[in-house]
RNA sequence: CGCGGAGUAGAGCAAUCGGUAGCUUGUUGGGCUCAUAACCCAAAGGUUGUAGGUUCGAGUCCUGCCUCCGCAA
């Protein structure tokens, strides 16, 4: 089939690849402007863009889809695809042609722009890929497929990220596979049942100790690697990043810390550090027992090897 | 040249005014114990990222370069 895509992030990328593996036309490829820096202040490609390149295939950056929309209908494309491409689309895009997303949860679950941390947060046994209608509204369209996948205790959003990525990927060929056999059924969605997700922020990552562990615990998978959760160090004023954490129940955990320390403190005390053991932090119920963190322009240490070179004392905040 | 932090033993960190480079852990050897991620004794392990400069003397002060990290999503 003849293809635009359009698409920033990695998250793309598969879903890109994918394509152009099963022989589509790719006319063109979009993605918005270059805005990420390295150190030096050099602008990076965007992951889409990096890959069109290695592919070779046209490219067009664009802060604006929605201007171009005569020259991309004069391409005669068959369907448009975005993946996590992030412009708003209006009416006159939207009647270019067939317009498909791929979007990272199971809607009408988790509708917006960061619906891999919301399912993680929430705690959730599963997730997966749904592909339908691009609409204005925000990923409110009609739905075409859905495959979903198993949250493990262990996934963080970085692993589950790259586990949806080629789903999509997979679920988008799908798709248009059977489009191109003409046998789509497009199921609406229950309005009713939608929930939204807002674009995650640097404050997100804020501790919250009056909380459970286990959600603390969830809200650190989360967020690693961006934008981590963190708390500040009372006795430094350091903010101190969580990058992995086990939750203990209290009654299990209060023999191992009796005599240690006293687990009736207020929320964020630490109950307990050392290498040998670990560190310990009471919460607003039970206790986390933090296993990898990360110090100021220092790097991410398991907790055995942070606590080799500095005793932490007090509470976090 | 976007702003800031850092580089010291295998690992994690100290080192006050510029004056003998230490601590924890790990490794190796020995000892002790019913027993442990236990305890005791000993040893090995360093060109302090790199190239220069200042100085009687530089981990420490100055300049260039390399590498890593945080902010900027």
């Amino acid at each position: 089939m003849r293809i635009i895509f359009l698409g920033t992030p990695k998250f793309a990328v598969p879903s890109l690849e994918a394509l152009v593996k099963e022989k589509h036309e790719t006319l063109l490829v979009i993605s918005q402007p270059d805005r990420e820096t390295d150190r030096k202040g050099n602008l990076l490609p965007t992951p889409v863009k990096e890959c069109t390149t290695k592919l070779n295939l046209p490219f067009l950056s664009c802060d604006n889809v929605n201007q171009i929309t005569e020259e991309l209908k004069a391409l005669k494309p068959d369907v448009l695809i975005t993946v996590a491409f992030g412009q708003m689309l209006g009416d006159d895009f939207l009647s270019i042609a067939p317009t498909l997303n791929v979007h990272a949860s199971l809607l009408p679950l988790y509708r917006g722009a960061s619906p891999i941390q919301a399912s993680i947060l929430v705690g959730d046994k599963k997730t997966g890929i749904t592909i339908m209608q691009t609409v204005k509204k925000m990923d409110a369209g009609d739905i075409l497929l859905q495959r979903d996948i198993d949250i493990k205790t262990t996934d963080t959003y970085e692993t589950l990220h790259d586990k949806l990525s080629v789903l999509g990927a997979r679920t988008l060929t799908e798709v248009l596979k059977q489009l191109k056999e003409g046998n789509i059924k497009q199921i609406p969605q229950d309005e009713i049942k939608a929930t939204y997700t807002k674009k995650i922020i640097k404050t997100s990552g804020s501790i919250d100790w009056s909380k459970s562990a286990e959600d603390i615990e969830r809200q650190i998978r989360a967020y690693n690697p961006w934008p981590s959760a963190y708390s500040t160090y009372a006795q430094t004023g350091e903010i101190i990043k969580f990058y992995s954490a086990i939750a203990h129940k209290t009654h299990t955990l209060s023999d191992i810390l009796q005599g240690l320390s006293d687990i009736t403190a207020s929320n964020g005390t630490i109950l307990h550090s050392s290498p040998q053991n670990g560190l310990f932090i009471k919460c607003g119920l039970d206790i986390l027992q933090i296993t990898s963190l990360q110090a100021p322009s220092k790097k991410i240490l398991p907790s055995s090897e942070f606590l080799l070179g500095r005793n932490l004392i007090g509470k976090f905040e």
